[in-house]
DNA sequence: TTACCTGTTGCGACTTTTCGCAATAAACAA
DNA sequence: TTGTTTATTGCGAAAAGTCGCAACAGGTAA
């Protein structure tokens, strides 16, 4: 997936907040690095690139990017945490327990669960991304 | 919350595995502390009792027992693992980003959404326990 | 271009969680 | 009760993730 660095630094900026290379490189290595992407695995790609990059910055960065909603925090079977690319509309996963495969679903699946949430408890409910674990057809 | 010492032992030695002072003691501090109990927790409460009872064990008897479905695993807000007694109903929780405050959701909310993954993904979905992250009345 | 302001980074220490392996001790059968 | 099998534990070390603070460097305005 690509990203639209230009809009995405606009963005940034109009809210006070910096572009800095640091930024900029963990935001791109998310990109190439494609779905699911773990923290550390972000790491080991740009500490080649800028030797110096720290591992706690590429925490702050990605908890900061997901804040931003530029990026989204994607739950694993293991309970481990990754990121990806945020698109425009928000999608959510089926996680296979077995084999670790999943699913995109679109968001629509979600529409009517949150309204009734909305109504039944005055709640509103945040489904930028949310995963449902399982068993997918194969491994059952 | 109380459990059924006997029959949980039961259960776990028909499956081949043994049951353990240390598990027991354990499952007897995620009982006592409640809901959304922390590892270090349930570290905290056995190791005045067993001294030598190690933080790995605690992690793996932890993830053990949610295997097992005795205990089930919950995601808060900082992203961060707890548990609690995994009763015979599953129950969901509206967790507030802002206030951390969380309402408890009957099973019966999920159940036309497991039922519909079923039906057009053939996917059978494992609703031990979900955590639905949003703003409650309160916050918004 | 320069200088200021303050958001951000890197460092090192610390906390939390996992891992491999030898030692231990449940379960069970004789 | 005793011995055997092997699941489970404890330990020490490593990995993963967080925190506080001084140094650094984007953004902006003059």
């Amino acid at each position: 997936m690509s990203h639209n660095t230009a809009e995405i630094n606009r963005q940034l900026r109009k809210a006070g907040f910096r572009v800095t290379p640091q930024r900029q490189l963990i935001l791109d290595a998310v990109c190439q690095l494609g779905e699911h992407v773990t923290p550390e695995a972000v790491y080991d790609h740009v500490h080649r690139i800028a030797p110096t990059l720290s591992r706690a910055t590429v925490y702050r960065v990605l908890h900061f990017l997901t804040e931003q909603r530029i990026l989204a925090m994607v739950q694993m079977v293991d309970g481990r945490i990754a990121y990806e690319m945020a698109g425009p509309e928000p999608h959510h996963h089926l996680v296979c327990r077995s084999c670790d495969s999943f699913f995109e679903l679109p968001h629509s699946v979600l529409r009517s669960f949150r309204r009734a949430m909305e109504a039944q408890y005055d709640f509103e409910l945040d489904v930028s991304h949310v995963s449902f674990f399982g068993q997918c057809t194969d491994c059952r």
